[in-house]
DNA sequence: CTGAAAGCGCTTACAG
DNA sequence: CTGAAAGCGCTTACAG
């Protein structure tokens, strides 16, 4: 240590001369503890600490002729144009030290070729592997990737090939269907269905979601009429007011997502029902529209995705084969006001923050 | 080469062998040009392209002790609740590749300490700076970073040291001007305020953006009454109705936001007022909000921000000293249906989505 | 159990 | 203008 400079950080050399031993000694207590003896162990132990050692990750990445780090393209994750996509890049963030990488996203400016993007990523070995998320029939992304090799899991099912592949997906037939058990035990009679249309391509979603109410609802023999609208709050809005129209207090919808439950709010405002006391209406996702109206909601497991996704991704890297697998992800009901029978006054538009809920 | 790996990428040998130079020439053609003959120049980029090759970000940070990137906390990020949060991250990231540098997103799972978490990654060596959003008085990283010499940019002013340091931050004084100029400009008459109270520590945003509306609609003699409420939808909306009383059809509402500006359209319905026809509302940040509900609105200059932050971090990288520099960036009034006088409906509650925004 | 050597892929002086 | 050398901070065989 020629001098000592206040914002130099310590190496493994310092801390081997700290601890009076050979650097390798200090690698060994690091990576491979059981090779060191007690004593020494402790002493390089102390050093460590004493000096707030931490291994390089260029360096070692160097070595290990790997990132350890994990991409993750932001505009497709914004795309989703919902606010899901930032709970789960946090999410992801958040997962990502207890599988040993870090994340690092990147963006191109409108016109630039996804999958160049990608393979720039590659080649400057900035990272490993991919989260790829809001996929969709004919993405290139995922054929170039596997045919590259290069190790990606996906939010969502990839419908060219799922058997190829990792991915996760919130199970969204449960979650509708854990809608319907909800509002059942609520006392709610009739369950109405305000989706969107399953006649498009990468429509799985929508299908899933479909799927849990009809035959939660058919099951109880409880299930009402269904209305299929875009991703649109004015639209929703529109086939909210067609679907309430032969429903009666006392009656409930189900949606495919929160802003679908807020035109059901709207609508259901318009005709003076109080959503709550007259109208149960579950939203899907967990977002912040939901907090924001006091929607129950199903939350999308969003952690447990993305674990599943690094850990997915941590299998292809040191397994080095693909572990095409698939998982359906158990959502969870948050209960609001939008269910609750009981309140007196109902949401006129607006309800409570949920203090439960941030 | 031993074996000629599909996976492998070129390394700077590979191109030296194939160009038939030394690996030190092929330095020298990526980063001192000048120094190549022409033709050599040409024979060594030919192979660079040909290959595909990029230096790896590893060995160039381990000989440059430098590891080109920029730290942003999300769970700081995320504590906004706003999906404004999520839009600035992405033009981080799109901004990024122009200052030679990429992102490293990183959290912590509730009770790590804030400061601990960055200097973990500086000693792993994972970045080199930090972005700061959400800071707040007695914020302990600003004073941290100065003294451990850690470059830093900061979103949003510092109020303990804004000497000290380098930040950007959207100018709300000029937004809510903006708004009252607009609102004239479409012949509303009275414009009133709800904002956010200014009697707590770090209400200079408050502060900012209430002034541009107190001064501009003075100046005009079109000052309304103001009101203040929490960023929460139902005081808002509360707030908003008390603010509504002494107002007439053709007057108008500025709004710190645009989660208020939802209130006011929400308590304006309830009135019976169309908004847009009978009263203007204007909101601020261009959150999703906005675009969902045809809210006019105030959009932060986050492009801007972003590439002033990196600016500030990239000065302080090479310049080695300190930089401190506060910038006001302008933001961009975007019009929406909710100053639409001529509309013939008005906004109900939910406002077609405009296509110009997506 | 511990130490000396090699090498991951770069770049920057330094000779030729 | 071009090439041989040194070194950034690690880890993994390989000897002792």
């Amino acid at each position: 240590m020629r001098r000592e400079d206040a914002h130099r950080r310590a190496t493994i050399n310092d801390v081997a001369r700290a601890a009076a031993v050979s650097r390798q000694t200090v690698s060994n207590v690091l990576n491979k503890p059981h090779l060191v003896r007690p004593e020494t162990l402790e002493r390089v132990r102390q050093e460590v600490d004493r000096l707030g050692y931490r291994p390089s990750q260029a360096a070692q990445g160097m070595r290990s002729q790997r990132a350890g780090a994990v991409g993750i393209e932001l505009n497709a994750v914004q795309r989703a144009g919902s606010d899901v996509a930032q709970l789960f890049l946090t999410e992801l963030t958040v997962a990502a030290p207890r599988f040993d990488v870090h994340l690092v996203p990147f963006a191109h400016e409108s016109t630039f070729p996804a999958v160049e993007g990608y393979q720039d990523m590659v080649r400057r070995r900035l990272v490993d592997a991919f989260v790829l998320s809001d996929t969709h029939v004919g993405d290139p992304r995922p054929e170039w990737l596997l045919q590259t090799r290069i190790p990606f899991a996906a939010f969502g099912r990839l419908y060219d090939q799922p058997e190829l592949t990792c991915w996760a997906d919130v199970d969204g037939a449960s979650g509708t269907a854990q809608a319907v058990e909800h509002l059942h035990a609520r006392g709610y009679r009739r369950v109405a269905y305000l989706g969107w249309p399953h006649d498009r391509p990468a429509s799985a979603v929508a299908e899933a979601r479909w799927e849990g109410w009809s035959t939660a609802a058919s099951a109880r023999g409880t299930a009402g009429p269904e209305g299929t609208c875009e991703q649109d709050l004015t639209d929703a809005t529109r086939a909210a007011d067609a679907l309430l129209e032969p429903l009666e207090p006392g009656d409930a919808v189900v949606c495919a997502s929160d802003l679908l439950a807020l035109g059901v709010v709207y609508a259901a405002y318009a005709r003076g029902w109080r959503v709550g006391p007259d109208l149960g209406v579950v939203g899907f996702d967990g977002s912040l529209i939901a907090s924001r109206h006091g929607l129950t909601t199903v939350e999308q497991p969003l952690a447990l995705i993305a674990a599943a996704l690094l850990g997915g991704i941590t299998d292809q890297l040191t397994g080095g084969a693909l572990t095409p697998s698939g998982q359906l992800l158990e959502p969870t009901l948050t209960p609001g006001p939008s269910t609750d029978r009981s309140a007196t006054t109902g949401i006129p538009i607006t309800a409570p923050e949920q203090s439960s809920r941030r």
